[in-house]
DNA sequence: GTCTATATTGTGATAGAC
DNA sequence: GTCTATCACAATATAGAC
């Protein structure tokens, strides 16, 4: 095969969709216009028709890919073989880290979880996240006596809220405690690593 | 003075206002039509446009009585003089019932934090919120031995993350964990009151 | 595949009768 | 104060030339 098959198509299509991804995150299904996908993407707004058919399904791959992006990506190191203290560790500061660099996604999901909770429905099935994972490594770990008994799903709403909410609500907090400093909010962030992950394994400790 | 003044303007006042409410917080300032409202309210549309001048206008209301109802309900608790570890647990209990019953808040304010930040300054300026009040009283705390010595506002995060969080991602939790069982994840929040409480004051004892 | 032009519907907002 | 009728515009989406 000499020709690289749909070689222009598709850079295209993935210009769309990179512009897509920053705006529809940014502002939301109804907070954006075709008009400004466009723009971003520095092509014509018939062409968002031609590669997805409507804004609904465009939205939906953008959505597609923020949710898969942000669940399932620290399902590796929950299933490897360290010790459980390790894990939480490091899930903690990866997870922290990928939110930092993607700000607005936590916002993004937790307002389409409300707005739209069926179309949540359709991409859990066709995604393969699998949240009993998480639960039956910390029953495991109860059993082996590691951590203290507890209801392993209050322990893993612990840990997503500690590192959810802080992005989430990013700019409140940024305003209120740092007068807006970037630098300085980030920093903060970096230092709760250490604090939010001290703070949940103090409390699973048997 | 005989007179009631205003009170058939106030009614239809409040009922718009009412309705805003409802469909603003859970659709959002752009997820939102004028028209929405106006059947929710069970009034003509130029009417909003009659006590409210636009559309943002009423918006603002919505978001101000939104954002005021959210943040300042625990400083009375904060200031009051009962024990540190009784504040802590009467705060996470009564402001995890006001989440309960108001769910779609948390999502909305966080999703209007990232979209409008400018907006949030304006609102938080002319309302009375006084974050200091946290800070202070958890420093004072410090300086008498009765907490363990840390950032106090890593500390406040916590405690707003743990509560907040849960309820913003209700229906992803709720029909990941409890098959979208309404009652079975109420209880789940019920339980977690004990469980954060107790998370929070094991990690500030000296 | 990419563009221009256009169809069609819905939006926020206003004018004016009552 | 409340309604009907209507404006001006922006939105998604499509048709058709190239």
């Amino acid at each position: 095969m000499v020709n690289i098959p749909e070689a222009h198509s598709l850079s295209t299509e993935n210009k769309i969709l990179e512009a897509a991804k920053k705006v529809f995150i940014e502002q939301g299904l109804e907070g954006t216009s075709m008009q400004q996908i466009a723009d971003e993407a520095g092509i014509n707004k018939s062409l968002l028709h031609y590669y997805f058919r409507s804004k609904e399904k465009l939205f939906d791959a953008v959505f597609t890919f923020a949710f898969q992006y942000i669940v399932p990506q620290i399902e590796d190191i929950m299933v490897s073989d360290c010790f459980i203290y390790v894990k939480i560790e490091r899930i903690v500061a990866e997870y922290m880290d990928m939110l930092m660099k993607n700000q607005f996604i936590p916002a993004f999901i937790l307002h389409e979880i409300n707005r739209n909770p069926d179309r949540l429905y359709q991409i859990m099935q066709g995604s393969g996240i699998r949240p009993e994972i998480f639960v039956d490594q910390f029953v495991e770990e109860m059993k082996h006596g590691n951590i203290r008994p507890a209801d392993p799903r209050q322990l893993i709403i612990n840990i997503l809220s500690l590192c959810i909410l802080p992005v989430a609500a990013k700019p409140l907090i940024q305003r209120i405690f740092f007068n807006t400093d970037e630098l300085a909010y980030l920093h903060f962030l970096e230092e709760r690593k250490k604090i939010v992950t001290d703070f949940i394994i103090q409390s699973i400790q048997p």
